[in-house]
DNA sequence: GGGTCAATGGGCATCGCAACCCATGGTGCC
DNA sequence: GGCACCATGGGTTGCGATGCCCATTGACCC
């Protein structure tokens, strides 16, 4: 009788003993196989098209290209290879943007060994696999969002929040971002209680971070 | 004759696949046992304290308490245990507030595989061991320092502040460093106002970039 | 023409931050 | 002993930020 095929494993990491432990817990599973492995986003990208893995687990943030950047190419040149990702932070923003850029599963390196080998076969099965916040936050939103009638956009910013956002990243109070783009301070308010609201953060403070994030300004 | 004693490790790092793949590694080498595990900076000052280890390898980013306080506070109360620091990032902040904490050594994550052991060695000989682009910097600062015949001042910031500024920049209210740091709110306030003042800052937004440039925290 | 959305702006209440005042205990240095 | 610095904390006051209500205009789409 035929032996059931064993998961071929691509992982990406650029942290050496992270390759190490994940790759103990998954050959520790007998359905599961580590078969090529990749410091950084570009050389994963590299060894998923060479076709021998059948799932590739990519960090998120790694050099040269990021587990993002490399999700996306891979799901364009090879969109039958599952993607699984793997983050340090619990970060809603990575979060879509990995299921964007192809990614099946999300899984948090803080509990990687306990749901590692669960979320390889969900995957591997079709279905998707996210730790228990990310689902919370999806359920939540596609609430939201179907109330609206519409899916998550894009770049969930408008140009003029763009400029309003990167202001409050330079340190200006609303009165003075009023004064430069010339509007009123309400103005500027409402902008800023917009973004708070899509991208679900509290106060300035996020909001900063998600500028130099997204390079509008310099750390 | 006597066998050499086995050099006894406290592995302190929240994410368990790190600490899977370093014990592997530190495990695979004959003078060399992992006695303890921790995943926070509380836990591994109380294990350290219960005397069976001679070196404590931290992880620099942990919650509850930071590799780095844990280091203050294992070196103030057990002297004798030497401090091995472990990093993700090439950060020079982290090095000095590491070897001021009282660690003998700084590895990277990165090349953790390759240089552990040495490091481990080298610290149980009571040498220090630093990564060689931490060496440069070092040795750059010595030689910047005795030209001028003083210490770098670089850093205005005392240890308190620098974990206030943090909490700050992670979008913290004052209130809720409070609870974190088991401080009165007030305390926090004149903290930050203080950092204000030495850095000629306005507010928190401010702040929040410093401290990420600093790196310590992510964007 | 009706729907949606970006951009504009007003009023009001509350919270949190920032700028001042004040004081105490500990540590380290000379 | 005195001085400097750090960490602690209390009180007040004003201003900025945030949240929640409201409305209008113009562009674009079906």
């Amino acid at each position: 009788m035929p032996v059931p095929l064993k998961t071929k494993v691509l992982l990406a990491d650029d942290h050496v003993v992270v390759r190490e432990g994940l790759r103990m817990v998954l050959n520790a599973a007998p359905d599961i196989e580590v078969v090529a492995e990749a410091g950084d986003g570009a050389e994963a990208v590299k060894l998923a098209l060479r076709g021998e893995p059948n799932l590739a687990i990519l960090d998120v943030s790694m050099p040269v290209m990021t587990g993002l950047q490399a999700a996306r190419e891979i799901s364009r040149r090879r969109p039958e290879l599952r993607i699984l990702m793997l983050s340090m932070h619990e970060n809603e923003q990575y979060l879509f943007e990995a299921l964007k850029a192809g990614a099946s599963g999300y899984v948090l390196k803080s509990v990687a060994n306990r749901d590692l080998l669960e979320a390889c076969r969900a995957t591997m099965r079709g279905e998707p696999f996210l730790y228990p916040a990310a689902l919370t936050t999806l359920v939540r939103d596609y609430l939201d969002g179907a109330r609206r009638g519409e899916t998550v956009p894009e770049d969930p910013l408008t140009p003029r929040e763009l400029e309003v956002v990167k202001l409050i990243a330079e340190g200006h109070t609303s009165e003075e971002i009023a004064e430069l783009l010339v509007i009123s301070k309400k103005t500027v308010d409402r902008h800023r209680a917009n973004m708070l609201e899509k991208l679900g953060m509290r106060n300035r403070v996020e909001l900063t971070r998600y500028a130099i994030r997204r390079g509008l300004v310099e750390p």
